[in-house]
DNA sequence: GCCAACGTTGGC
DNA sequence: GCCAACGTTGGC
């Protein structure tokens, strides 16, 4: 099982708003970022875990816990002209860009990014490097466990 | 609103 | 294949 870190826009899609949702699921669509689809394409697994993060907000930071509910499988946005996330190169017969399912596991209290940045245990998080800029990061099995532990106060193995 | 960082595009 | 221009991200 691996372990991810990934941003959303709670102006889009907040933790609350993943809650509220039918199955507690949303499809992850929009990533277009090869790095990114490619994690979603070549490492995720359902099963999979992965912190919420919500960014570009006022408390930036990890909101909640999730994991990987489907392989990854074409994003409809990319055919959809009326969509932000339209583009006019992906054939349906050869998709550019796709998307895994995410299901709520549970909300947890704001870790926020200054917490996360203030702790030396997670110094080399991806995230947290300088000019990251990737939507979806990996998250080592070290760091997963020092975030519930230390700073969310959960057992990791109840999750 | 600013700006650093970085990915993508497209002409050559 | 190079690289300048441009667009986007995202914290502050």
């Amino acid at each position: 099982m691996r372990y991810w870190l990934m941003k959303s826009e709670p102006a889009d899609c907040s933790i609350d708003d993943l809650a509220a949702l039918p199955g507690q699921t949303v499809a992850w669509y929009g990533v277009r970022n090869y790095q990114a689809r490619n994690f979603m394409m070549q490492q995720m697994t359902p099963g999979d875990r992965a912190f919420f993060y919500h960014s570009g907000c006022p408390q930036p930071g990890i909101a909640g816990i999730a994991t990987i509910a489907s392989p990854a499988y074409p994003d409809a946005s990319q055919f959809d002209a009326s969509s932000r996330f339209f583009d006019p190169k992906s054939l349906p017969d050869a998709p550019r860009w796709f998307n895994v399912d995410v299901k709520l596991v549970r909300k947890t209290a704001l870790i926020e990014l200054a917490a996360l940045r203030a702790e030396p245990a997670l110094a080399n998080m991806r995230v947290l490097a300088r000019g990251n800029r990737l939507s979806i990061t990996p998250v080592d099995p070290d760091e997963w466990r020092f975030i519930l532990t230390r700073l969310m106060g959960l057992d990791p193995d109840e999750l």
